[in-house]
RNA sequence: GUGGAUAUGGCGCAGUUGGUUAGCGUGCCAGGUUGUGGCCCUGGAGGUCGUGGGUUCAAGUCCCACUAUCCACCCCA
């Protein structure tokens, strides 16, 4: 019989770490709702079409990426691979632009999937932390969710973090500027790698983001994205820079941030942290604000980001930033015996009921061998119970670390643990 | 999709030019202490040497294929 594994390019996340899942979750959590975002939850996979149409038909993660199947019932569906598509399908089909405005949300841990090579901080279902925000086309909103992102960074431990702006300008500008492009380029084609030759056509501004140092070569010198920004994005790109300052949020100009996702608009930007394996890319997100449209809605500006799970915890362990466990009992109870393991079962009981992390043995082994396991499990205090201390109504009250025991009268060990 | 490295008990490793029953550390279980953890001592369980072929009298060791893992490119979170 072969030995049956994870899927390749996914991962356990084992009861020794499950607390640090839980630690960014609630930092999440906390600073989405001192922003005044709520949680939204949308379906794991959904009709393929939304991520064709949304993400973008051309980019690399619709054409190569997706988990995509054929159900049942014969329709297409896809596991999501990344967050934005689905939370605006929902922002449509359940009608959220009748409400107020803008809609503010977030989501944790969202599971995402793309059928991608597995490597250092790259995983086949890997998890994202985000933001989505309808309604909201002023520069203050883009300011206010980069700090929200930086503040969960911060909290979270991160540190050497670096902010990373550009604007891609919307459809307008975008196709005058590729024009320029492709005319500055059209010379140098020949020199070019194959994939930037394929990208010439499709989506030129990615040739700029080649890592070939001889298409670097010979793209120097090319025309920028932001001079020739229309009107309307140039403004709003100088108003988000000084919103950024005004915050005291520092961050550098880099107009090869073009992003993978078609939908993007105005404002892309990356949050980058040193650690000694390198530069890591946590954070990513953007303004979109043809996508409601795009999808078939009223004309909703919209703005939000992505930041992967897996790689803030890589970094936490990399920057030694990762919080420490904690315990995971407060108490053990040790018996002896089959009356006292009687009464130990109801003491068990009795400290849980007051909130107590209380936990015994189950394995009915040695005192020895419970000790060891009470040791072994963290509990500050191990509670014993045997002939003696039933006899006398009493619990023998073990200090684990000063290896000092006090008898507690049975009626009063809830009050000993509360002092 | 392209390239590179690796694959031996749960984990970390050794295994000498192919040569008897595959070792070590650690962890686990138990005993030494018939009521007590961390230290120490003793014992025990646990391995189709990634899988399948091949060469050979003999393969953990050599050859081929496959698979998996890791790393880099690509892409991105």
């Amino acid at each position: 019989m072969t030995k049956i594994q994870a899927p390749k390019g996914t991962q356990d996340v084992l009861p020794a770490a499950s607390y640090r899942w839980q630690s960014v979750e609630a930092i999440m959590r906390d600073v989405g709702s001192l922003y005044g975002y709520s949680e939204i939850r949308t379906p794991v996979f959904e009709h393929t079409e939304l991520f064709q149409r949304g993400v973008g038909d051309t980019t690399d993660v619709v054409q190569k990426e997706m988990y995509t199947f054929t159900d049942k019932g014969d329709r297409s569906v896809t596991l999501k691979p990344e967050g934005t598509a689905g939370v605006v399908r929902a922002f449509l089909e359940d009608k959220l632009f009748a409400g107020p405005l803008p809609v503010k949300m977030y989501y944790v841990s969202c599971p995402c999937f793309r059928y991608e090579k597995p490597q250092a901080g790259r995983l086949r279902e890997f998890h994202q932390h985000g933001v989505e925000v309808f309604g909201a086309p002023d520069a203050t909103c883009d300011a206010e969710i980069i700090r929200l992102a930086l503040e969960v960074l911060k909290r979270a431990g991160v540190k050497d973090l670096s902010l990373r702006i550009n604007s891609i300008g919307c459809p307008a500008c975008r196709a005058s500027y590729h024009d320029a492009l492709r005319d500055f380029l059209r010379p140098r084609l020949d020199g070019l790698c194959d994939s930037c030759k394929s990208r010439f056509e499709r989506n030129p501004m990615r040739i700029l983001d080649c890592k070939e140092a001889s298409c670097q070569q010979r793209i120097e010198g090319a025309p920028s994205m932001l001079d020739h920004l229309c009107g309307e994005c140039r403004s709003h790109f100088e108003k988000l820079q000084s919103y950024l300052t005004a915050l005291g949020i520092g961050f550098t100009l880099d107009p090869r941030i073009v992003r993978g996702l078609d939908y993007y608009t105005k404002t892309v930007f990356e949050i980058v942290t040193k650690t000694p394996a390198g530069e890591l890319t946590v954070c990513g997100g953007g303004r979109y604000d043809g996508l409601v449209e795009e999808l078939g809605g009223p004309k909703t500006a919209g703005i939000g980001f992505g930041l992967g799970v897996e790689r803030l915890l890589m970094v936490q362990d990399l920057q030694n930033a990762a919080p420490a466990a904690p315990a995971r009992l407060d108490a053990f109870v040790c018996t002896l015996g089959d009356e006292a393991r009687l009464a130990g079962l109801a003491l068990t009981d009795t400290l849980r009921g007051a909130g107590i992390k209380a936990d015994l043995d189950h394995a009915a082994r040695s005192m020895k061998a419970q000790f060891k396991y009470a040791d072994k499990s963290g509990a500050p205090i191990v509670l014993i119970l045997a002939g003696d201390e039933l006899a006398q109504g009493v619990v023998r009250v073990r200090d684990m670390a000063k290896s000092e025991e006090t008898l507690v009268p049975m009626d009063q060990i809830i009050d000993y643990f509360r002092q």
